[in-house]
DNA sequence: ATCCAGGATGTAT
DNA sequence: ATACATCATGGA
């Protein structure tokens, strides 16, 4: 493997990974949610992606050209540029200064998928176990260093899996969802309109994706900034905060929070939860 | 035991 | 459009 050098500004490894929008990633000799040394891999196009972070030098290992890091961990993303667009807002400057380094990364479409059809009704260490489920099951394993590094598998290696199978992986009645639309999948394909608004339609089309996941999979994968997901924390901070844009409707809250916020209100949005979840904000 | 977790679907109104 | 039950599973 090559070993590729990037500078950056601006970027915390740890937190990024470990703050819940991404189930793709593992902790290297340890639980991503755990302790252990702050070095991370995933796989993307089949091939092993290790970074870790020195001060600001972030050290990636992998046969992956150098560009695919930077657009793995969204190093193209300009904060400073991104931070110019938010509103003046006494919560969302409180929740970025304790949250220094936080990015949106950007997952393969897939893994993404997936991890986030299984994410209804459950807690964040209980998806990434699932994730982490399918990949022992179906994916593959790589030796590095004396630890076996697990791969998710793409959806031909899913496809064959049973509901039956899914289930038994502790998915419960989000077996159905992950079966069914890897069958859309293969049976009719997916184009995804390059408007955020269709875009979300389009992924509606799969079984089991609703608004918040759709929003979901657009922010953490298909670069969608604007996106806004509501879940219960974005809703119980949005009720609290932000009464004059809240609603019962997720698409009139979304749209109010997403004109509020402005073009990046994904980036918003992932601090405000990430805040609210770790009591920066009360909830 | 009862409640709840990054919600979505099916059905009835 | 809106309301409501239902959906698995495990941990608190």
């Amino acid at each position: 493997m090559e070993k590729h050098e990037i500078e950056t500004e601006n970027f915390d490894l740890e937190l990024t990974l470990t703050c819940g929008q991404t189930f793709c990633w593992n902790r290297i000799n340890g639980d991503l949610y755990g302790e252990g040394p702050s070095k991370f891999y995933t796989f993307r196009k089949g091939r092993l992606l290790i970074v870790e972070q020195k001060d600001g030098l972030i050290v990636a290992e992998t046969d992956l050209p150098r560009q695919e890091v930077i657009e793995a961990l969204s190093l193209h993303h300009d904060l400073e540029e991104i931070y110019s667009t938010f509103p003046e807002d006494e919560k969302l400057e409180e929740a970025r200064e304790e949250l220094e380094g936080l990015r949106i990364i950007q997952d393969e479409f897939f893994p993404c998928l997936i991890s986030y059809l299984c994410s209804p009704q459950m807690q964040i260490p209980r998806i990434k176990q699932m994730h982490n489920n399918i990949a022992e099951e179906y994916g593959g394993t790589i030796e590095y260093q004396g630890e076996e590094l697990v791969r998710f598998p793409n959806m031909e290696e899913l496809g064959g899996a049973s509901e039956e199978e899914l289930r038994d992986l502790g998915l419960g009645y989000r077996a159905k969802y992950v079966s069914n639309t890897i069958d859309i999948l293969k049976e009719e394909g997916l184009s995804i309109s390059s408007e955020y608004l269709d875009a979300r339609e389009d992924l509606k089309k799969l079984y089991g994706v609703g608004d918040k996941v759709a929003d979901c999979v657009l922010l953490f994968s298909l670069e969608f900034l604007e996106a806004y997901p509501l879940d219960t924390w974005a809703l119980k901070s949005a009720e609290k905060h932000y009464s004059f844009l809240h609603s019962d409707d997720y698409e009139e809250a979304s749209e109010n929070l997403r004109e509020y916020f402005g073009p990046y209100s994904g980036y918003a949005q992932e601090y405000l939860f990430h805040a609210a979840r770790k009591g920066i904000i009360e909830v």
